[in-house]
DNA sequence: TATTGTTATACTCTATAACTATA
DNA sequence: TATAGTTATAGAGTATAACAATA
């Protein structure tokens, strides 16, 4: 029998095994409603903060502008979001959700928490606050 | 401000923005041994299970026998690893680390440790143990 | 028939440099 | 000078189909 010991030890391999199966999951889940991941996430945060600019969303999402400009577009295309000029700054716009964008996001939130429901079942309620803290708390380490 | 709670209330979320950090910092720490996270992980196994199969190899780490073959060959090519013709099997292959290869990967592994300490210090000590079998739960969550 | 290693390919995600128009 | 959005591009990582040799 195979034993991977050496890397089971290190945190990192074990949080990497895990999101491969989350990601995994919840692509799957998003699928009927034609939503990636990082879609679905913009989506999230623009219905959250209508309003906002492109440089906010992306630093909130921790990707690059260069890349969210066809993440965007995709998604104003799809007529989900809309992308107003910003009328404090003529280089910037003002991103919000239409109402079919606030929509779509509803079904796909609900699958979404559909999919987290079943990622969590296997967790000891009592350690699964102190597991997302713990998250977090690393996700703040950024350089 | 721009908040984010539609998506931290999310475990895979936090996972996902954990495993960014972690991976980033891991790959920094292994540059200055030319190896990649995936090329640092098929060497622990291959050390910890001389004489493996590249299947086994692959299937113990997830990843897809195709995209296994060009990164043996990247090992064995830098003579960390040799490929020798299995004893029961003509059509498959014994793996095994290198004088070199195993030197090379205790030099990485101290890195790598050095590199989940900075990681895990966030992290309450006490949790840490229950937070590691919650993400291996996960893990095996497989479909 | 099924499995092993392999090749080739494509698709996603991520990272970087450089451009334009504004500030 | 610096910033916002944008374009183009390159590199990883990942996924799939098909093949020859062997079981």
């Amino acid at each position: 029998m195979i034993t991977t010991d050496s890397l089971r030890c290190h945190l990192g391999y074990n949080v990497k095994r895990a999101w491969d199966v989350m990601r995994a999951d919840l692509s799957e889940s998003l699928r009927p409603f034609e939503l990636r991941i990082v879609t679905f996430s913009c989506l999230a945060i623009t219905i959250e903060n209508p309003g906002l600019r492109p440089s906010q969303l992306a630093e909130a999402l921790a990707i690059e502008r260069a890349n969210l400009v066809v993440i965007l577009g995709e998604l104003e295309e799809r007529g989900l979001i809309e992308r107003k000029p910003s009328e404090t700054d003529r280089r910037s716009h003002a991103l919000s959700a239409t109402p079919q964008g606030r929509m779509l996001f509803e079904k796909a939130q609900a699958a979404a928490m559909a999919h987290n429901d079943r990622m969590v079942s296997p967790v000891d309620p009592g350690v699964l606050k102190p597991l997302q803290e713990a998250l977090r708390a690393i996700g703040r380490l950024k350089p």
